[in-house]
DNA sequence: AGACTTATGAAGTGATCATTCCATAAATCT
DNA sequence: AGATTTATGGAATGATCACTTCATAAGTCT
């Protein structure tokens, strides 16, 4: 701390916020650097590529950011001492929290990123796509532990089912983006847990022992 | 027809059909107009603003012809005599094949165009979304039509049932966009019929008729 | 105080953006 | 044949793109 050299004028962490808000809201390409430069604080051109880099390294330094902060709603998929169905649901229920918070973007930065990209990117896009696959993977272990718990019949279409809930999230996202309510995004989460139950042994619903 | 005048050396149609697919593939704001004019047949400038007007336009009109072609997977929504249950799984189906065709772009133009949109095209933006908003309501009109013919049970949420087909068929757009194999995205398609049937009086799956 | 380091403001880089102009080409109409 | 109409190729428009250069400002270090 306190390093040698003239301070910056701004503040690092607020200014990632801004840019990580205009990424958000329009997408990499659709955001300039001009937009990014004065919502991080009106910079000049000079300070953004100090303290950036530039567009692309920026963009990666958000989706970091964004991952470490708004996409901790999927951190119950991982967390081993809850079980299936609730992480699960809790999941659901915290990202779909998370965007429709009014104070956010709408929807998921992630999600959202899957188009948008032209050729010239594709790179940067791989890397957003990556994001979801793991996103994807995570609901497909969560119902294979569940599977392996004896929380769901390991005779019906379990992988159908983990695909099932990324399908449900990646939606959202879109109906998120379209303004549609947070009630209503919250329904469709409580509709797809019955689906869970449904695919519960003995046809009857497995306990939320949480 | 034969009108006067100097006849165009491309075809209207097929430069339309390629329009298209830049735009389904990267969206509008990615996609510039020296790709579109090279991809429609080497047009030079004048000719593609002598046949398309603009940007603006001729994106106005490929969102006309994708609905009008592509669009009609989600047409059985809207046949009133098909049993409602059927009418909503060769919706899907339909789109999910149409989303995977190898000669086309992945995913749905309407739902991927939710993102990457700027300010400055907001208008633009807002009319894809009204094409969304459209499907949404096709869906929730399904599942009110098979309330009143009895296939589903008034007593539970069918307004949340018709949006989460919505929701479902959003998603699949951004994991077919993502590559995800067509019989993994069907199998999510018959995980959501099974949803259905969970809905319908008695408990038991509604005969489809059809 | 003076060397050193980092940040800033202003101006400018070439490239590309969507779009237009204009002379000419190629068809139909009288 | 000549007038009229539409399309084309090529060059050019100003705006904006991501990014750089550079002199100067504002700190810390010895």
């Amino acid at each position: 701390m306190a390093r040698t050299g003239r301070p910056r004028s701004f503040d690092r962490e607020s200014a990632l916020d801004a840019a990580m808000r205009l990424f958000w809201l329009q997408g990499y390409e659709a955001t300039t650097v001009s937009q990014l430069a004065a919502a991080m604080g009106k910079l000049s051109s000079a300070s953004f590529y100090a303290a950036f880099g530039s567009k692309e390294i920026l963009f990666r330094e958000i989706l970091e950011r964004y991952e470490a902060i708004h996409g901790q709603a999927l951190a119950p998929l991982s967390d081993t001492t809850l079980p299936p169905r609730e992480a699960v649901e809790r999941a659901l229920r915290a990202s779909v929290r998370m965007q429709t918070a009014p104070d956010l973007p709408t929807g998921c930065l992630v999600a959202l990123g899957a188009s948008g990209w032209s050729e010239h990117n594709a790179a940067l896009a791989a890397c957003v796509a990556e994001t979801r696959a793991r996103n994807r993977a995570s609901f497909s272990a969560c119902v294979d532990r569940a599977v392996a718990v004896g929380d769901l019949d390991p005779e019906s279409n379990t992988a159908a089912l983990g695909l099932m809930f990324d399908t449900v999230l990646l939606g959202l996202s879109i109906e998120a983006r379209d303004r549609l309510p947070r009630a209503q995004l919250e329904e469709v989460v409580a509709v797809t847990m019955r689906l869970w139950d449904s695919f519960a042994p003995q046809g009857r619903a497995a306990a939320t022992r949480g």
